[in-house]
DNA sequence: TGACAGTGAGACATATTCTGTCTTAGTGTC
DNA sequence: GACACTAAGACAGAATATGTCTCACTGTCA
């Protein structure tokens, strides 16, 4: 696996105690049992089997801070599966192919986000596209652009990932009939115009195909 | 189909207003998304399309009015789908057979007392013995009892519905390894004991297969 | 046209719940 | 015994839910 930039991921891969993660857990688990607008702090710290003032005491600042700490948890989950999935690619192709075809797929494969989804549609997706998606992007990129390193300079690969993040954000949020980003053959076919070549040779890039 | 006697079920068979069928329906509806015990009034007012206003003139008494509505909605259609199941039974074993097993599978497939069971622990079980098992008894029995009458007179049938009502909640409940009453021919069996007959002979009667 | 039943929107007081902070008493560890 | 950590719960204030109202609007009858 190859080692992540602390300097770019300054609040990434924190380590979480027992109990922080106890809690974080819980917040899953309430989430998906009654939906996240309607979850409290008490069922939290109950789901948790911890107590309300020790909750309080390890996220100060309460609701809104053990929530944000949760999508940082659940990130860093996230790019765990998904550096897995990517590991062994040896080409710039197959790498970026693994990287969309494994996000869309733990993405719907992901319950706890369908859910978030399903419960309340406005704040997931303003979190995916207006406040969420700058975060997301520099999370993402702190991941994944050393991993570009071996094949191109840093300018180039933060633009790719870039543009890669909002893709795959936006085939998520919207599925597109035309193309279906979970199969690794289409999805490379896709990609095709957007990876840069040693040689590089006229593209067939098609503005079509971007959908926001 | 046959006739149900009108005056053993005066409440049963009500028949709802678009607008209350919309409430009722909400009702279930959000109570799959959210978990009894974190609807309000307002999410199923809105989840049918409907006033907060509308909704305290169709169910006046609120909250608890419309949950009670709900119930006994839900037990009318669970019966309507098991008079469907029972319908065209000839033997009295065959009718017997078919209103378990047509129970228990009704019961194991209804995702929203499922979901209730899961949101709600305490309080299902609750309902579905000390408080429910009562009502739910009054009603089975207005609806089945009926239906034996070519076997048996009232008073028999009536105690074999209440004895079979318990064993169908206590089965479903806490299912038992050692039968499964989703199969016809393991109940058939199972009720053998119970299933008066015209020619009486002695049963094996095993007080052991009753549980609580 | 006008009476009328039914409705949505929302104001309102009350009741209930949730939040975040605090104190207290109880653990186990060094 | 000092220490760090915790559960339990009191507490005030904020937020939300409940149930009752009023009012304006709509469509339907006569």
């Amino acid at each position: 696996m190859t080692a992540i930039d602390p300097i770019l991921m300054p609040d990434a891969r924190a380590n979480w105690s027992d109990a922080e993660v106890a809690v974080l857990e819980a917040v899953k688990t309430c989430c998906e049992r009654w939906g996240v607008e309607k979850v409290t702090v008490d069922d939290i710290a109950r789901q948790a089997g911890v107590s309300r003032a020790t909750l309080y005491r390890l996220f100060p600042g309460g609701k809104e801070v053990v929530f944000d700490a949760h999508r940082v948890y659940e990130l860093d989950q996230f790019f765990d599966v998904l550096l897995a999935h990517v590991d062994g690619a040896d080409t710039l192709e197959e790498l970026l192919v693994r990287a969309v075809t494994g996000s869309i797929r733990e993405l719907r494969a992901d319950e706890h986000i369908a859910i978030m989804l399903a419960s309340e549609p406005g704040a997931v997706v303003s979190d995916l596209t207006v406040d969420g998606l700058p975060r997301i992007i520099r999370v993402a990129s702190a991941y994944l652009v050393p991993l570009l390193d071996p094949f191109m300079p840093r300018d180039q690969s933060r633009a790719l990932v870039d543009l890669l993040v909002r893709l795959v954000v936006s085939y998520f949020l919207a599925p597109s009939d035309l193309v279906d980003l979970t199969d690794r053959d289409e999805t490379r076919a896709f990609l095709a115009p957007f990876i840069p070549t040693p040689d590089p040779q006229p593209t067939d890039f098609d503005p079509h195909l971007i959908q926001t």
